[in-house]
Order: structure tokens, then C-alpha cells, then sequence
DNA sequence: GTTAGCACTCACCACGGACGAGTGCTAACA
DNA sequence: TGTTAGCACTCGTCCGTGGTGAGTGCTAAC
């Protein structure tokens, strides 16, 4: 007795389930009719004092019904729960990702919007870190007189442009010139050395050497773009839907927390496959409450990236799971083509 | 008896600013206070019964004090406010946009959340149509066996790419060439143009084909780009900050109204200079109790767009005026470099 | 035209009792 | 030994009630 016997986790699971659904805490009776156990509510009681004890249930005060604990959304998550998103879902999941703009910036937040419609909680997309990235093209385009436009191609598709003024005696040819140059000289280098070079080669003087700092200062902003520009977060108002957050106060929080990239990275970080962090596992003091589910995702040549959904600790983790899964493969499909 | 005299005036304007600040019901006591008049309450109270049948004021209940109305607000809009930003906000302001990447895209998104930090309320952007743009430049860079990207460049200085697959016989040189033909073909045509000449010359077979109505393709997203892609929001959490949203479900119908992007684009018509909306005047029901103020940004050659605020009616409307202004000048100097 | 005084209104809040969902415990039963 | 009916008990939620105070309109005096 006081194992976790086949009886308990059904009743556990049941209780997860109808606490995600309803967000009210659960009572004997309640799980005795659902559960299909056929046993009484008595026996419930039993069982759930038990469940109290061994950490996985709480009970808000003594005549209430149950809530699940962190502990018991994590048995839930490893163990009970059935996956089984419906054919209709999962291919309106996917068409929400065909036949659009395939713009790598415009991919990353349209993911961020969309992740949020279809899970109805908040979503988080970080892109890969950059420092490593390699040039994979540059080029430089006439828009004006003595103005150009600088373009870096990174390996990862990422595109990043800048105006700058150029000497007025560089014509589109030889802004042509210059750019297939340039291109060759740098494919393929990190941006830190490419910036390290142009710094170089510009010091020498020369009638160039606005253009080349002009971009080694622009590889140079790509590298060091803050992380908070590394992370979109898509669908935020979603959470105004769920009760736990009928206080605006609460609302706000959660909306001053998002607001707080650098620390959201920490939930971001690539794992192997699709994760699971509830409550207080977060290690976020202001979010354990919350739980939040990430997947990678390929972006180029071996770049990671990660999408994630945070919500209530009591979120559908089985459907976020799967559309996480989903999303991350379409992405990686479209980012790698 | 009975005009606006200057004595009104003066109440209806320490009415509306105290109502600003506090948003509770205004009463005559206060005034007779703060106004600065020297008159008792009593005769406040007289005055207040005026403007109240003048439709200036409403009381919410007899024994509540007042609060302005639409008319009131409109009033001192036109009239009554006076502006005087400190010189170290408007520094302050200032040094958000400089020092930061001039990259077309991110200066729109940085414009929307910077302005909702600098005002504390929603923020809009607004993009002009794109119908009309002129094709500045194209370029086509090899990224991978058979697989290029594509860059379309506008006088607008946006810039939009895509990765397409092409005939592996096309060696970086080939794209070279190919990239500069175009460049010089197409030129200061429309997307429009663009897209009917490409679609024209692809159906004539040859090699390239697949290159061209690629062209001719993404010419026409960027063309046909929703209505929804040309507006960006930014800072709509801080409405949860003003205690008329203190209810969820309001805040949620907020965050709904600003999702519906089509209907915003209404508001968000360029004018010829600061404009400002007040509740029924924006011709939305749902924001009958907001007040949006827009202002006109340059973008390349004489393309017009739109900053806006979205906010209470009763947002401070000198300081948010005062801030699109400046923004907006800032904005259409980095956008016309 | 202004003001003091006064009766009146009504939103807001704190208090308190009824209600009911849910519990733990006990004792009887299979 | 596990299950269940019965029961006393707890405590959050709901709702009606009365007190409080801010603010008003009106009247009469200045």
C-alpha cells in the first residue's frame, strides 16, 4: 500500500485532466462518476489522501476538493498522458505554414503569432544564437547618389541590410565589383573576423574605407544584437483567457516577465527534443505557476533554435506537445530548404 | 450667460486635467481648490450644472462629481492643453533611435515598442501601401547546390527575400549576370509591372523559367501582402497599467479589437499632420472609450506613413502628441537617409 | 453674481448569516 | 483487508443589510 499502484495513477490522471479542463479543485464525487473505476467516492477519498501524502495532490484548504501539484503534472506529462491530436488539427496546423512568404524574419514572428493561435497560450521563438554565424554573401546596391545599400547574407538565410554613404565616384558597376569581391574574399568567415579584417584593411585608408567599416560596423551590430532581440514572443494577450488570470495584476506580471528576455533565454536553451518545465522546475521565482513546453528546431547549416509555449501550469500539455512537435518540423523544413 | 467664457474654460480645463490624472469623477470642491479661480464650491457647482447642460460633462450617478465627455476632451485638444515636453525627455526620446540598427524592418518594430515605452500606451505603426513601390534593385545569391536566394530591394528601401531552387548549371557568375540584367530591366518598374512582365517571359519556356516567375511570385506577395502585415503593434500590455481596464474582459476585448489589423488601418490614414481621435470621433464602437492620435512619417521618396497611439480617452494628450511628433520626425530621418 | 447651509442621493464597504461542496472518520459489510 | 454508507464538521462563496462619506441641487442671505 502506498505505491503508486495502476489505481492511483488512473485516479491521478483523472484528476489532472478534469483540473485542466474546469480549473476548479476536484472532488471524490467528481472522480468517482468519471473516473470509470466504479468504485465510491469513499474510496476516492481514500485514495486521494493517500496521493496527498506522497506530494502529488494539494488541497487548497479542508473542504475543498484537490489540486494537482508540480509533482503530479510531471508524473502526468511522463507517463499518463495520451497524445492523439485529430487529422483535421494537425493538417490546419500545417497549412497555417504553406503558401506564405517564405522570409526568414518573417517566418520566425509569423511562427511566434501562429504558435500562439494554435495553442491559445503565449509563445516564445528564440533564434540561434549569432556570434557564430559566417557570412555567406554580401553585397553592396546604389539606391541613391553616393548612398548604398548594404546587404549580409548569414549561412543561416538571415538577411540584414543598412544604408550607407559611399564615395559618389562608385557607380553600379563598381558596386557590382566591389560586392562579388567582397564576397568572395569573405565567404564563409565568422562575422567577428570579418569585422576584425575590414577593421583592418580600413584603417590602411584608401577611397573605400567608409564602405568596408560601414561593414564592419553592420557584421559587427549583427553579432552583438542584444539577446533580447533573439527572442519573439507571439500571442500574449492569449493568457487574458484563463481565469489564473482574472486579476489584472497577475496579468501584468506575466506580461512584465515576458518583457524580461534576457531571462526567458535561460527557458530556451536547445534541448534534445521536446521538453517539459512546470512550475517551479522553470527556475523562474515569477513563473511557478507557469509551465512551459519548448521544441527545437534546424535553422541552416547545424544552427538550433528553439520554440517554446509557456501557460498555466494546468496547460493541455498533450496538445501543446504535439502542435510544439508539429511546428518545429514544418519550421526546420522551410528554414532548411 | 451660458457661452463658454473664459471662467468656464478654465474650470472645464482643471476638470479634464484632473480627471487625467485621476480617473475618479471630478467634484467641485477640488476645483474650487486647484483651479487657482479663488471662487467657492458653491459656485463651481453652478458652473459645472452649466457645462454639463452644454454636453462638456457627465455625471455618473447625482451624488458623483463630474467627468468630461467626448466634447470636453475634443475642446481641449483644440484648445486648451498646453504643451512643454522637459528638454530631458525629449533627449531622452531622441536617444532611442540613435545608435541603433538602421535596418528598415527593425526600425518599424523598435518605432512601435519604442513608442509604447516612451507614451506608456499602445502603440501602432503603420506602413504605407505597398502597391505602388518601385523596384530598386534584385539580386540573386547562390546559398547551396541549385538553391539561391532572392532579393528584392523597393525605393522604399524595404527589402524582402526568398530562397528558390534553380537550374544547378547556374554557377555564382551566371547569378551575377543574371541578377545585374534584371536589375537594369526592371528598374523603377512597379511590382505590379514586374510580376505580369516576368510571368510573360517564364511562359516562353527556357531555362530560366523557374528563376523568373520565382521573381514574379515573391513581387507578388510583397505586393499582395495582406492588409493585416502592414500594421505592427507594440506595448499593448501597457494598457493593463490604467485601472478602466482594471476588468479582464475589457482588456481582453482591447487585445482583441487591436488583432483585428484590417479595421485599425481606418484609423490609421495619413493625415497632413498630428491628428487626434477622441472616443466616438474614431468611428469604432468598441473603442468608444479610447482616443487614438496619429501622426505622419516620410518614407523614401514621398511615400507617407502612419504612428499612432491608441489609449483612454482620457490619455495625456500633450505629452503623447508631443512624443508622435518627435518620433515621427526621427522616424522619416532615418527612413530617407 | 457669489456663497454658506442643508437636505438628499447613492456608490462603496464591512459585517454576518445561510448555503453547500467536500472532507475525514467511523462502523458495517463482502 | 478493501470498500462503502453515514455523519459531523469545515470553510469558501453568496447575498442582503446598514453605516459612511463624497458630492450634489436648492434656497436664502450677502
Amino acid at each position: 500500500m502506498m505505491d503508486l499502484n495502476q489505481r492511483k495513477q488512473l485516479i491521478l490522471q483523472a484528476i489532472v485532466e478534469d483540473y485542466i479542463r474546469s480549473n476548479t479543485p476536484v472532488g471524490s464525487r467528481t472522480i468517482s462518476k468519471k473516473s470509470g473505476l466504479g468504485v465510491s467516492s469513499a474510496t476516492i477519498r481514500n485514495e486521494m489522501a493517500d496521493l496527498e501524502e506522497m506530494g502529488y495532490l494539494i488541497q487548497p484548504h479542508v473542504s475543498a476538493g484537490r489540486v494537482p501539484s508540480d509533482r503530479a503534472y510531471r508524473l502526468y506529462v511522463d507517463r499518463l498522458l495520451k497524445k492523439g491530436m485529430r487529422d483535421e488539427e494537425r493538417e490546419s496546423a500545417r497549412s497555417y505554414f504553406t503558401s506564405r512568404v517564405h522570409d526568414m524574419e518573417d517566418v520566425l514572428s509569423l511562427c511566434a503569432q501562429t504558435l500562439g493561435e494554435l495553442t491559445r497560450y503565449t509563445a516564445l521563438v528564440m533564434t540561434p544564437r549569432q556570434s557564430d554565424l559566417k557570412v555567406s554573401a554580401l553585397h553592396l546596391i546604389p539606391i541613391g547618389e553616393a548612398t548604398a545599400m548594404l546587404i549580409i547574407v548569414t549561412d543561416t538565410g538571415m538577411v540584414r541590410e543598412t544604408t550607407l554613404r559611399v564615395s559618389d565616384r562608385l557607380n553600379a558597376d563598381s558596386l557590382f565589383a566591389i560586392s562579388r569581391m567582397l564576397t568572395d574574399k569573405l565567404r564563409d568567415l565568422s562575422l567577428r573576423q570579418v569585422q576584425d579584417m575590414l577593421y583592418g584593411y580600413a584603417a590602411h585608408g584608401g577611397a573605400d574605407a567608409r564602405v568596408l567599416s560601414g561593414i564592419a560596423e553592420l557584421a559587427g551590430q549583427i553579432e552583438s544584437q542584444t539577446d533580447k532581440d533573439r527572442i519573439t514572443v507571439g500571442g500574449a494577450h492569449n493568457i487574458l483567457h484563463y481565469p489564473e488570470y482574472a486579476d489584472v495584476a497577475r496579468a501584468r506580471a506575466f506580461m512584465d516577465t515576458l518583457e524580461r528576455r534576457e531571462s526567458l533565454l535561460n527557458l530556451m536553451r536547445p534541448q534534445e527534443s521536446v521538453a517539459v518545465r512546470i512550475g517551479y522546475e522553470t527556475g523562474m521565482k515569477e513563473l511557478h505557476d507557469c509551465s512551459v513546453v519548448t521544441a527545437p528546431y534546424r535553422m541552416g547549416r547545424g544552427h538550433i533554435g528553439t520554440i517554446g509555449v509557456i501557460g498555466p501550469t494546468r496547460m493541455d500539455y498533450a496538445r501543446v506537445m504535439e502542435t510544439l512537435e508539429l511546428v518545429a518540423r514544418e519550421l526546420s523544413a522551410i528554414l532548411s530548404l
